[in-house]
RNA sequence: CGGGGUGUAGCGCAGCCCGGUUAGCGCGCGUCGUUCGGGACGACGAGGCCGGAGGUUCGAAUCCUCUCACCCCGACCA
């Protein structure tokens, strides 16, 4: 792996930029740090959002929505919340234009706001605000909502997916009777998480809790899945958040309980955004582009016909259309592409950039063999196939792809993942990239003195329960277990 | 907010130091023809207030002053 990446490092940045414009994605908008996400990058996202919307059906939670503006004062509810958010907020003062003889258009300085509006970076505490309302008793809970939305951070450098001042989520908010309740469903949620990014993304996850300088602001316990992406760099893909009992007794969110008590729910909240794009496009892109998962690819077969005029283009429909029926009755996406104004080579290019997982050639060759030629994205193999029961060979073929490409991913992680004992090892270590599980006294100072002197991170305290205690690389002190180690997005 | 840089056709750039024909090149775009099993080729064509304002000069993309915008490196971060 090493190898592979430090090839990359230097302009992996650039790469990936280029990457996102040629698979035809997103783009950077003329608005500052935002996204222009395009139509093939949102088919991705919407089946992604679809998947993740059953998983949260299937476990008990329900849709809403909430206000895009949250009034400053809910903000400023909850301390350490807003302190951690005050930093990257856009801010609506003003809420009327006028023309202006001058300056063509301004702000009426008439029409500022009495209380400012915070366009939400994330709805806590506007959710929690109505949650007051909602639960009077034991009965009204557990409230499992889930909320699909944009939210606003002033970042100040972006990059495409990874950081964009605006960018496409969901929040879960869910409010409790017990703490062991809250926790569950904050383990659970981390859990559909988990199997999400393996089964979907074919991104392989190491689920853990964050340590408390890396926490949510507001937060008591976050737990995150950490993903390892190409060059060596950890990406947060996704998180769950143990709120305690803050944002309930900040908004003043009390319940009866069965012995006629009043008591503050307890919280929990989790995320996943659009960043999940960019750890899709990390894990698993080469040099000729996009590589997608079969499962979330909008087009899951591309068939391009290799004809010189209309007849042949007849006779190559009629060839392959009983066989596209069988795949599309199969729930399979596929696309017989008779655009004429592009040439096949152009389009075999086209498919590759966009990460198309499969794609079939058949020209006048094929129509005297009674085979197509087929090629597969994943490893850029190209077989030349009978036609016999082909649809049955590529419904086959897509779950191998998709399997493949885990495992790939799973054996790049494995081969960056190594422990390291000293700090001396350890500086030598992070700069080839990975994740480095090495033993911390638990402390903030020295975790800090780690970040400052090698810019790498604790990513998390892996949940497994494979501790083996030890000391601490840097101060020598007592560890109860390794923790990972790496450079992060 | 510090430190660097760049603004010229839809995109990527050259020209600027050393002022002087009608401001170029590549990609892309349009028409026609030949092509079509890995991003075809030829011919013709469309497209520019050279980021903006002021100045110097007979003459400014080029020199000077101011200004605006964007990018990169830091601080911040899902």
């Amino acid at each position: 792996m090493a190898d592979q990446l430090t090839k990359r490092d230097e302009d992996y940045a650039q790469w990936y930029n280029d990457l996102v414009l040629k698979a035809d994605l997103a783009e950077h908008s003329d608005v500052r740090g935002c996204m222009v996400i395009k139509p093939h990058g949102y088919a991705i996202w919407e089946k992604m959002q679809r998947a993740l919307d059953d998983m949260f059906k299937a476990t008990g939670h329900v849709n809403a929505y909430f206000p895009l503006f949250i009034p400053k004062s809910y903000l400023a509810k909850e301390a350490n919340h807003v302190e951690g958010f005050a930093k990257e907020c856009a801010v609506v003062t003003h809420y009327r234009l006028k023309s202006d003889p001058e300056h063509g258009v301004v702000v009426d300085p008439e029409a500022r706001l009495e209380e400012e509006l915070i366009v939400r970076p994330t709805s806590e505490t506007i959710i929690w605000n109505s949650y007051r309302g909602w639960i009077k008793s034991y009965r009204d809970l557990p409230l499992l909502i889930n909320q699909w939305a944009n939210v606003v951070r002033w970042e100040m450098r972006t990059r495409l997916f990874l950081r964009t001042a605006e960018f496409l989520w969901q929040e879960g908010h869910t409010a409790h009777a017990t703490k062991g309740e809250a926790v569950e469903e904050d383990e659970s949620m981390l859990e559909v998480y988990a199997s999400f990014a393996e089964e979907w993304l074919a991104i392989p996850v190491i689920k853990g809790i964050k340590t408390a300088s890396e926490r949510f602001a507001g937060a008591e316990e976050t737990y995150c899945i950490e993903a390892l992406m190409q060059d060596g760099k950890a990406l947060q893909a996704g998180t769950s958040h143990f709120l305690g009992q803050n944002f309930a007794k900040a908004f003043d969110v009390l319940f009866t309980t069965k012995e006629n008590k009043q008591e503050h729910v307890w919280a929990t909240s989790w995320g996943v955004s659009t960043r999940l794009m960019g750890a899709l496009i990390m894990t698993h892109s080469d040099d000729n582009g996009l590589v997608l998962p079969p499962k979330l690819a909008p087009i899951q077969v591309a068939v391009v016909p290799i004809a010189k005029n209309a007849e042949q283009l007849d006779a190559i429909r009629a060839y392959v259309s009983p066989m596209l029926q069988t795949l599309r009755a199969k729930g399979i996406s596929v696309k017989f592409d008779e655009d004429d104004t592009k040439k096949p080579g152009w389009k075999f290019a086209e498919y590759e950039f966009k990460g198309c997982p499969v794609r079939i050639a058949i020209g006048p060759r094929d129509m005297e063999n009674g085979t197509v030629e087929l090629a597969r994205r994943d490893t850029l193999e190209k077989q030349v196939m009978q036609m016999t029961d082909l649809a049955e060979k590529i419904e086959h073929l897509l779950q191998a792809i998709q399997d493949n490409l885990l495992q790939k991913a799973l054996a790049m992680r494995e081969a960056g993942t190594r422990a390291v004992d000293t700090y001396e090892e350890f500086k030598v270590e992070i700069e080839k990239g990975g994740f480095l599980l090495a033993h911390w006294d638990g402390t903030a100072e020295t975790e800090a003195r780690v970040k400052e002197e090698t810019k790498a991170t604790i990513r998390c305290i892996p949940l497994q329960e494979d501790a083996v205690p030890g000391n601490c690389m840097v101060t020598g002190n007592p560890s109860a277990r390794r923790v990972i180690f790496a450079r992060a997005y």
